[in-house]
This record gives structure tokens, C-alpha cells and sequence, in this order.
DNA sequence: TGAAATAATAAGGTCAGCCATAATATTTTT
DNA sequence: AAAAATATTATGGCTGACCTTATTATTTCA
């Protein structure tokens, strides 16, 4: 067993996959949040494959195989154990223990992933409110519906931020918006215009590529 | 200020010579080292000499400049705060852990780093023994001399263990030969044979190679 | 001092993971 | 049904960090 260790890049491109919810993503998509080329996306798409990690199927998107899977959702553990440490013991910023914790996984053997685990009281989601996949890649999916869809006038609570980019979270977190966190929708602007929010008692403009990534119950 | 970020390569070279010791490294030394050939490690200095970060001066070895003995100390930093926590917090054997913080330390941002240092309670030696550098660099070296010329019925404590391969750490941590153990050199076989030693009442064998890492005082 | 050992250089390759540019193929829109 | 937009594939290149196989330089040892 234990795969010959992937490579940081691959590994990245696989926790894309996951993150990128449910099915066929687009490789454009993906070339888009990995901050690559479409054709280089391809390229390692093809590689992907070939270790039967993923499946292409032209112009529809590439889908995870249950390896592909199961290795995706092995990075997502690592990745969010790593959060709940930096942010619970480490005392680091909200904002940045993402793009912190995104260094780490690749660099974290499985008897440290499992030990950490242990020191960290198992936990079950991670401070952007994520579920974090046990040891055998099982995972609860998140429920609740993105922030984009819901209707002006409902108040919501956060349950999750998707969001990756530090300068997005940091801008979230400076707004107040973290899982937890209760909001109400005041205004939709049209033409795919912002939202305009409640937020603990200050009114917060949300453009709709970021209201995306709130994922609200 | 801060360095465009070395690669994992880059780092480990230059704390392979800031764990040779003192100066002029030769080169096959750091290539053994490192499990590269002496073309490849030749190669290597070149690109670093390149950067400023080491000085080679033929037929001599290789010497690290100011910038380099700064960013081997900071390497050293990262490796051995890790060593502490895979140790203190997270209990993993002692014989592991230096193969598991030397992959931590290259993923390893400056405020993790300090957050890192600050939750440990800002430690001074890692649990091999050996000291941790400051934020800055500084370093008081480890004294004591090496086992290796310990001579014939001398008692000795064992201060650090300067090994890094996980099997040799292995044999040592089972025999007892740990950083505070008390141990007296029986016996040195002729033709750099083995010492024999004398380790909580136990007769231990060990080579000389392996004794040249044991450094005590 | 000459031979043997060791170190350094030169030359040519490999491999992963990127890039750009250009040619096709497919889907979407008008 | 064309035209426009998007996706895919084909080529050819690049860089870092390795490797092997010479060849040459220097040091060490007999
Ligand atoms: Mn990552
Ligand atoms: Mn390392
Ligand atoms: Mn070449
Ligand atoms: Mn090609």
C-alpha cells in the first residue's frame, strides 16, 4: 500500500477537483484556480489519467476515479487538520491559514497526519467551517446552499467559506463574515451587480463571485 | 527583505554544510550526504556560488557565506522547533522525527515559524540535543567532543546526536544512547573497530561512524 | 618523483511541470 | 446554418535538479 508519494502539484490539482464540488469540472476551471494555462492543465490532466486518477472526457470536464478520490480527500485532511492548528494553537490570523496550511499538507507524512489528529481532539470541521474527512477519505459533504442564491430579505447564518485566496478571506474576515456568523440580505443590485448585506449591525457590499463562496443555512 | 523562497533542494544543501560542521566542506562529503553524486553536488555549488550563498574553492571545499550561514541557521530553526513539537505534542518515536521535520521545515512560513517557536515556549535545543537558532540566525554552538574520541574507561553524558538517518537513529534510541544518558567507553577495538560501551548496564557495540555522531561531554 | 587516488569540469541526457503559438474540434449563439 | 466562442491537441521550448560517461587537474602516497 501507500502510493509512491505524489507530487505537490498533483496533489494540488486533485484537492482542486474536490474543492471544486461535485462533477465534471472544467479543465478550464481548474487551469483558472491553479493559476496555470489552460493547456498545461490539460497536459497534467493527461498524466492525471494515465495513474488513474482522473477520468477526461472531452468537452464535458474531468471527473475524480474513487482513487482520485480518496487521495483528494487525504490532502483535504491534511490541509484542515493543519487550519484547526494554526488557528486554534498557533493563534494565526483566520485570513491566512489556508495559504499556511496549503504548504504544509504536502509536506506531512500519514503517522504525523494521524498524530496530529490525536492531539487535536479529532476534530470534525475546520475553522472555515469545512468538514474535515476521516482517515479513510469518508466525509459528511457540507449541506446548506452559497450565499448567491439566497433570496433578499431571508437572514442566514455561515456555515462554511469556501474561499482560498487570502486576500478574498481577508476581506471576508475583515467584514465579519466567518462561519457562525448570522447576515441578512438587503438588496440584490441587477446585472449581476453586488449584495448588499447586514452584517452584525453594518450594511457590507458582497460581489456575486464572492457571495459564492459563503456557503449559508 | 525576505528571500524569493529557496527550493527544498537549495535548503537541504545548505544545511547539510551547516551540519558538517565548521569549514570548507568537501563536496563529496555534502554529495554522500545528501545521497547525490559528487557531479551533481558539483553542479549544485556552482548554482549557489551563483547566489552568493556558498564560496568553493577548488580542491578545498565549500564554504557558506554570511547569507548562506543565515539561511542554514534559519533552516536549522524550522527543522528543530518541528522536532520538538512531532516530540512533545504529538509523541511521535524519537528516531522519526528528524526525517519528519526535515519535510515540515521547507513548508514552513516565517510567522508560522514564530507562532510555531512562541507556543513551544521558545525552546533552545531540539530533542537530539542540538540547539535551536534564534529568529536571527544566532547560534551558540554545541560543545563537547565527539564519542568517537572518548577515550577507554571514561564516563561520559551524552549531550547530542547529531545522526539524521532514521535507521541509525533507530539503533540508538533502542540502545539507549539518547541525549542525559549516562554511558562509559569499555573498550576500542584495534583497527577502528567498534567500541564497546557500557549503557544502563547493557554492553553496546558501536562503530565508529555511528560514534562520531554521539557527541558528549 | 612518479603513480594512484581524488576532485573538478565538460558534454550530453532525462523528467516533471510549466510556457507560447498554432491548428483542430466541438459547442454555443446569433 | 453560419459565425463566434471555447476546448482540445500538436509542437516546440524552458528551467531545476538530477544522472552517466569521459577528460583533465590536483593532491596524496608509495
Ligand atoms: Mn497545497
Ligand atoms: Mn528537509
Ligand atoms: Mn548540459
Ligand atoms: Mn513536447
Amino acid at each position: 500500500m501507500s502510493l509512491p508519494h505524489m507530487s505537490e502539484s498533483t496533489e494540488m490539482y486533485l484537492k482542486a477537483m474536490a474543492e471544486l464540488g461535485d462533477h465534471p469540472v472544467a479543465i478550464a476551471r481548474l487551469a483558472e484556480r491553479l493559476g496555470v494555462t489552460p493547456v498545461s492543465a490539460n497536459e497534467m490532466m493527461r498524466r492525471l489519467g494515465e495513474q488513474g486518477l482522473v477520468t477526461h472526457t472531452p468537452y464535458k470536464g474531468v471527473t475524480l476515479t474513487e482513487k482520485g478520490r480518496e487521495a483528494a480527500a487525504n490532502v483535504l485532511r491534511r490541509q484542515r487538520l493543519w487550519e484547526v492548528f494554526l488557528f486554534e494553537h498557533l493563534k494565526i490570523e483566520w485570513a491566512k491559514i489556508y495559504e499556511f496550511a496549503c504548504s504544509l499538507e504536502h509536506a506531512t507524512a500519514p503517522e504525523v497526519t494521524e498524530a496530529l489528529a490525536a492531539f487535536l481532539g479529532n476534530p470534525k470541521v475546520c475553522p472555515r467551517g469545512n468538514p474535515i474527512p476521516d482517515a479513510n477519505g469518508g466525509f459528511e459533504p457540507l449541506g446548506g446552499r452559497s450565499l448567491r442564491e439566497t433570496a433578499v430579505g431571508k437572514t442566514v447564518r455561515v456555515r462554511a467559506v469556501n474561499a482560498t485566496a487570502t486576500d478574498v478571506l481577508k476581506y471576508l474576515q475583515d467584514k465579519g463574515i466567518l462561519p457562525g456568523q448570522t447576515l441578512k440580505v438587503l438588496e440584490a443590485a441587477p446585472l449581476d451587480g453586488p449584495l448588499t448585506l447586514s452584517v452584525n449591525g453594518k450594511e457590507v457590499a458582497l460581489g456575486l463571485s464572492m457571495a459564492e463562496f459563503v456557503i449559508v443555512e
